[in-house]
DNA sequence: TATCCTTACGGAATTCGTAAGCATG
DNA sequence: CATGCTTACGAATTCCGTAAGGATA
């Protein structure tokens, strides 16, 4: 047995058992890849693949029983490495994010500069992707910190924690009726055409529930994942828009106006998320401690001996 | 990195950082090893051992950090072959217990003997020590279960589970006074000469607080780890015994009598431990289910899943 | 001076890539 | 017929043991 067949088995599963990829994945050649896979399975006297014909189809049942392991003895290989690197001192290594346009656009640019600035030496990462995708990410320890405002309790290996609320907040065009509305309803806004956020992003189900809670059926004529987008598409004059009211810049958003929508939506709490098991460097608290600054002591320990939390 | 390394690493900690001696146990040499540790301190950039000229003689704080992990990782491995062997049906195994001498010579014959007919091609190994050394053996993994009156609960990583009741009895040689003396008190008893177990051995602890609760202080005139060698000097005159009641057999012991002595000492409870984080086959958990018949099916279930527990 | 670790060298074993072959959708 | 796995062969690397050397209790 050794970490080489593991990495290639954990692939394997990874990337739905086309072990092409695999190999191509691995810097490996596709032969290695499958001989070493099958010295494996010869070493533990079972299969761990189904195969139909040629090709690997998925788990056996003992597959499906060992992938657990070998996961975890991998993330004890990195935990490893990653324990040494934090000893030896120098403040090189990697940090991969995984978050959403709305945070790696207005959350996170200040929180990076700051971290940079401390730690000039390590390389970032920020992956983008669906709260779906980010919790996947970090679970499968593809990135190292996942950020988001849902879906991040979804897997069960994550702990997670709230790093501050935000508001949603309605845009508008300047001149636009609603400015002089005074204090916003919801029925005033469901009159309008609406630009927001797609399913599943960046708390639009506060915003679904508010409507439905109501008994409104708002026309939402666009959706977009990210609020550049959902911006230009108000400027353009599609609609009036829904978004994080820190998407709103009043220097470069000269067009827009924003209006306070606080007591309209429930207010949203973005979350961090790390993979259970996994050992944090000293940088990665330092950044989750840039980040979410009101984390307090114990659970940044706890953060600290994964193992027994 | 590779597990040769690893196992060279975990044993050296076992070994008291004796090199030549880790060779030994893991069959290979003694340069081999001090390579492949070194190696692996070149690999992972910092230095596990404490070396004071050429010899090592501890670990040093990184290396203490990382032997946790390493164990684990072995743990896995072994995990590994274990659910593999499990799923590929047949029978063979090992067993090692770790156990007492009074375990051994009288409460296991039996369960062994139907365990035996029910896998034949399990080999079993049966260790004997102290409850400490019990305790040791199974949290090295070097005993799959260990079994003990005492100091199971003396390592964090072990489960310990309750498996049967026994108390303490009185022998002494045939003719003896105390045989007419009825219902028997413990200053009665505190009259004569004692032979018994060890300190630390087959609930002698309760044997002393009993006799310290009546304030007493008996003459334990010989102590030994087990009843045949209590039993011997006993026949020969030396004094009274107190042992474990089931060590009296009325067919061989003619020569001795086996007086109650339930309401004088506390009843002791013999648990059985394995350690943390290891799989246990299928013949192991039925091993504890013909040995501690009162496990409940949830308790044998959280020790299936021991990760979880 | 015995014990214990290191270094140096050489052979054995393992690992891994290339090339060619074969099954499947 | 393109994709994907297997087998065969050979080269490169890694591993590991023997032999000799040096430091320490």
């Amino acid at each position: 047995m050794n970490f080489q067949q593991l990495r290639f088995v954990r692939e394997a599963v990874r990337r739905s058992f086309n072990l092409t990829e695999v190999a191509a994945a691995l810097y490996a050649t596709q032969p290695g890849v499958s001989r070493a896979i099958k010295e494996l399975e010869d070493e533990l006297g079972v299969e761990l693949f189904v195969r139909r014909g040629k090709r690997l189809v998925g788990l056996t049942e003992p597959g499906r029983a060992l992938i657990d392991v070998v996961d975890r003895m991998l993330t004890d290989a990195q935990n490893l490495r990653r324990i040494a690197d934090q000893f030896s001192g120098d403040d090189a290594g990697g940090l991969i994010l995984a978050t959403t346009h709305t945070q790696a656009r207005y959350a996170l640019p200040p929180v990076i500069k700051q971290f940079k600035g401390r730690y000039p030496r390590v390389h970032l990462g920020l992956h983008q992707g669906s709260p779906q995708q980010i919790a996947e990410m970090v679970s499968k320890g593809q990135a190292d910190i996942g950020i988001s405002t849902e879906a991040l309790d979804t897997f069960a290996d994550l702990l997670t924690y709230p790093c501050y609320i935000w508001h949603h907040a309605v845009i508008v065009p300047t001149g636009h009726p609603l400015v002089d509305f005074g204090m916003l309803t919801l029925d005033a806004i469901a009159e309008y055409p609406i630009v927001t956020y797609d399913e599943a992003f960046t708390g639009r189900s506060h915003i679904d529930a508010a409507f439905l809670r109501a008994g409104l059926a708002p026309d939402v004529v666009l959706t977009a994942i990210d609020a550049d987008v959902i911006k230009t598409y108000v400027e353009v004059g599609l609609g009036i828009g829904i978004v994080a009211s820190m998407a709103y810049d009043p220097a470069r958003d000269q067009s827009l106006e924003l209006l306070d929508s606080r007591h309209l939506f429930e207010p949203n709490t973005t979350r961090l998320g790390v993979r259970k098991g996994s050992f944090l460097r000293g940088y990665m608290m330092e950044f989750i401690r840039l980040f979410a600054p009101g984390l307090g002591a114990d659970d940044l320990a706890s953060l600290a001996e994964p193992r027994a939390a």
